[in-house]
RNA sequence: GGACCCGUAGCUCAGCUGGAUAGAGCGUUGCCCUCCGAAGGCAAAGGUCGCGCGUUCGAAUCGCGCCGGGUCCGCCA
């Protein structure tokens, strides 16, 4: 746990103004910030304090700016506060008190910028492919991003579920078991037999990948014969399972070559099979938000089998939907939606206040109703539902687009990504991105060891920084050393970015977007290199002085905290750190 | 017809939940380095923040309406 200063600022920001203006109330309070200031000249913090609190208190803000800058100026370990522009509060850090964090980053490690325990369970679902075939570039994203939420989420003293819902309930997974079926008795030399059955089931076979082939087999090699020439009901359960769960190996295969593991694999199958949907429901229906109903045609282009239709519905327009939504389908089975209502429902269950979940982009329009479903199980609770949509991502290369069709045989599959890449370029580019916004990957770019790619760059920064701790050597007593050497333009500007951290991680976490971690990372990586090049003009500003053990030492401390700080970041993001280039 | 996401420099994108003179990388141009802590450094040019109203001390950010791109819209999950 770490001090993030920018909220402790805050606190004596509030603690002066209710000083000055006693009868402020809650809401105005908390819409005063402070943060760290775009230009140095402006110091190193300013608060917005004043102009927030002028309306309401009937004061002119710079006068109310000028009042607490006096008061802010009067504490220790702020050297100058004064009122600007519109009546902004620019708060200038003692230098001693700056310093003073770099020992309190070298002590907590990497632990720095941990938040404090907030005593909440928060549950990340993602990924949640389909277990019917390897990940493709598709679902790339949303693991990277819901695994680097996840663990933002963790680092800012939230208990963290990763979790992973495994749709294994629906007519996908009986398509699944079919092909099994069609490979085994390929398996067993039975060619003729295959044909025959693929050619007697409705719609043919899916899932036509090789893939599956050693599925077949693997079923062979354990029922041999048995299931031949035997209807359906005899065996496409055991098939539908075993291919099941072959698949959720091969993803978790594909997940480990990205770095990406879970917590929890949720079977929608297996809580249908308890009741879960009942169960449910029941909590609708007895809040009296599920009814026979008909919906109405959608508007402009009407699917041409439309016929009106009546079924059970969920009430979800009295939440903030457009419309209501079926639960059941025409013919008394239950819609998918249904079985996500029950999931979610079960989530809560489990002891889970909030919920996050990690979707791509085509279910954006299922965002509403599922929000709608968790506000009406959730009653009078708190627990609340945050989706996190992943938009499309365009591979490119050579400046086109990299077609991802089955056919050209190319960049179809999540490992072909990281084959040509690296599961660290992958993970750092793809939260190099807002997830709500279409983004393209560029494979050039990402294996370039240029600027150009922000994964090497910050891997290159962290390099660097080792690199200098390897050549000093053991130098002891580092918590305790003298700092008051560090007084040039970039040392300071560096410690600035240092000193960000834990703001950043509170900041991200609470937008849930990981993404600024990355940027963060790389605007602290670029302070670093900035650093080390100024070494490189002016030699006194270079981190090893053979004759001058102090300032040496002091610059030591700064490069260690620095490469604790990068460590930190990429832990979050699943980046790991590299001791040098190659 | 409707819902959701996006629109910021030539390109790819940030912009910290409404703050000060809108930023970064690439590309372009001009210098410097390339006897090492290699895989560059410094600087310049480049903007109607899609358009128009509105909200207020203050808008790229919030609201409404258009325009453009994307995703999607009852028996697929």
């Amino acid at each position: 746990m770490t001090e993030n200063l920018f909220a402790a600022m805050r606190n004596w920001v509030l603690e002066d103004i209710t000083a000055m203006l006693p009868e402020l109330p809650v809401e105005v309070l908390a819409k005063i910030e402070v943060t760290p200031t775009r230009d140095a000249a402006h110091g190193d913090m300013a608060t917005n304090a004043a102009m927030v609190v002028a309306k309401p208190a009937g004061k002119n803000p710079r006068e109310i700016a000028s009042a607490l800058s006096e008061a802010l100026a009067r504490r220790t370990g702020i050297a100058k506060a004064e009122p600007a522009g519109p009546g902004f509060v620019n708060i200038m850090l003692d230098a001693a008190f700056l310093l003073r964090q770099i020992p309190v980053i070298l002590s907590a490690s990497e632990a720095y910028g941990q938040g404090t325990d907030k005593g909440q369970k928060i549950n990340v679902e993602y990924v949640s492919a389909n277990p019917t075939g390897p990940l493709h570039v598709g679902h790339c994203r949303g693991a990277v991003v819901g695994d680097a939420l996840a663990n933002l989420i963790a680092k800012a003293g939230y208990g963290v579920t990763k979790e992973y819902y495994i749709n294994d309930a629906g007519a996908q997974v009986i398509a699944l078991g079919r092909v099994v079926y069609f490979r085994y008795l390929q398996a067993l030399g039975l060619p003729e037999k295959a044909d025959a059955y693929a050619a007697s089931v409705a719609g043919g076979m899916q899932y036509g990948g090789a893939y599956l082939e050693p599925v077949g087999a693997a079923f062979a090699a354990e029922h041999d014969t048995a299931f031949v020439d035997k209807p359906e009901s005899d065996w496409l359960d055991t098939a539908r399972q075993f291919g099941v769960s072959k698949m959720l190996d091969l993803i978790r295969e594909d997940l480990a070559a990205l770095r990406v593991y879970f917590d929890v694999f949720s079977s929608e199958d297996a809580l249908v099979q308890a009741g879960g949907v009942t169960r449910g429901l029941a909590i609708l229906e007895s809040a009296g938000l599920i009814y026979q109903g008909t919906l109405e045609p959608p508007k402009g282009k009407i699917p041409e089998d439309w016929e009106p239709r009546e079924q059970k519905l969920f009430r979800s327009t009295e939440f903030g939907d457009d419309v209501d939504r079926p639960v059941q389908k025409s013919d008394g089975s239950n819609t998918y939606f249904a079985n996500d209502i029950a999931y979610h429902a079960d989530k809560m269950a489990r002891g889970f206040t909030q919920m996050i979940d990690v979707w791509g982009a085509d279910h954006g329009g299922y965002v509403k109703r599922m929000q709608a479903a968790v506000k009406a199980l959730a009653g009078n609770t708190q627990a609340s539902l945050d989706v996190v949509l992943c938009q499309i991502v365009r591979v490119m290369k050579d400046g086109a687009p990299v077609r991802m069709s089955k056919r050209a045989g190319t960049f179809v599959e999540l490992r072909d990504l990281i084959d040509e890449v690296g599961p660290d370029a992958v993970r750092f580019i793809m939260l190099m991105r807002k997830s709500d916004a279409q983004m393209e990957f560029d494979l050039n770019a990402a294996v370039a060891q240029t600027r150009d790619n922000p994964v090497f760059y910050v891997q290159y920064a962290h390099a660097r920084a080792r690199s200098v701790l390897r050549a000093a050597g053991e130098i002891s007593g580092l918590a305790d050393a003298d700092l008051t050497s560090l007084t040039a333009p970039e040392e300071l500007a560096l410690i600035r970015k240092l000193i960000a951290w834990p703001r950043i991680v509170e900041s991200a976490a609470e937008a849930r977007e990981p993404h600024r971690i990355a940027f963060f990372l790389y605007e602290l990586a670029g302070d670093f290199h900035a650093l080390w090049n100024a070494g490189r003009d002016d030699a006194a500003l270079r981190f090893l002085q053979a004759d001058r053990p102090t300032e040496t030492k002091a610059r030591v401390a700064l490069v260690s905290a620095t490469a604790i700080v990068i460590r930190s970041g990429l832990a979050v993001l699943g980046v790991q750190p590299v001791e040098e280039m190659r």
